[in-house]
DNA sequence: TTTAATGCAAAGCGTTTGCACTGCT
DNA sequence: AGCAGTGCAAACGCTTTGCATTAAA
């Protein structure tokens, strides 16, 4: 499902993004290549595979993309650095503690059902799971 | 339930730290007063209460505290400030969103139920519900 | 030609660290 | 005297910002 430049292009459009070169490449990788990546290795990528790209456009297209919804950035117990995330639908995460690495776990697989005062009024919740995953 | 200060002074050699005039302060604000306060509330209710302590005191006792197991450190999505609580019990957390207001959320209020693949061993469960209080 | 995007360096924010000084024991 | 604890300022890691330069419509 490797999509073409000109429709990574249009999606960009859509969001209301103009598609400079340096987005579009860093749109594609975090969109399709990227797993769960920190700011840091979208630039490293980028030095690799789109070399001059500052880090101040890489921070300045992953908030645009956070803004318009086509990506979404994660905050995780186990670091400071912000993670970016493709996947926009409703899901959770399961934190591998040996290797650090992140799991999506989609919505229907984490049942959770609450018993607070009634004055709690809940809107959204925030679920990670830590462990291992055996290998 | 005011502890005195030799009871306070006497949980923290049970916890192994040497109890200072310094350390007392702090530990008696953030295991009485402090409702999960970050270190810079800690700081601002030091400098009310025990003028001339240092921020670097301040981070080394919250830290001292925290590896004791007398305090636990969180880290939420809405904010880059680390928080200390002081309830060290199994439990998770209501977001206020409106106020910022943490509220500790007993474990027993939230049943989780998941079915992940046979390979993800879960170890622990980290929940942030958000949302509004009523008032 | 007007406007937006980029690159660079500096600043910002929360936290940690190095080191000299203070004060118990 | 010895040594843990403290205070100060500098350093740190990650992210944001200001501003001059470049590219695009």
């Amino acid at each position: 499902m490797e999509a073409s430049t000109a429709e990574l292009s249009e999606r960009l459009q859509r969001a209301g993004i103009k598609p400079t070169a340096q987005r579009l490449a860093i749109y594609r990788y975090v969109a399709e290549e990227g797993e769960h990546p920190t700011a840091e290795q979208v630039k490293a990528w980028m030095d690799r595979n789109f070399p001059k790209v500052s880090l101040a456009t890489v921070y300045n297209t992953l908030n645009l993309l956070v803004q318009a919804g086509e990506l979404r950035a994660f905050r995780f117990p186990h670091t400071d650095k912000v993670v970016y995330d493709r996947n926009t639908a409703h899901h959770y995460h399961f934190l591998d503690e040996e290797t650090g690495t992140l799991i999506d776990v989609p919505a229907e697989q984490v049942h959770i059902r609450t018993d607070l005062e009634p004055e709690l009024k809940v809107d959204g919740i925030h679920v990670v799971l830590r462990g291992r995953r055996r290998h």
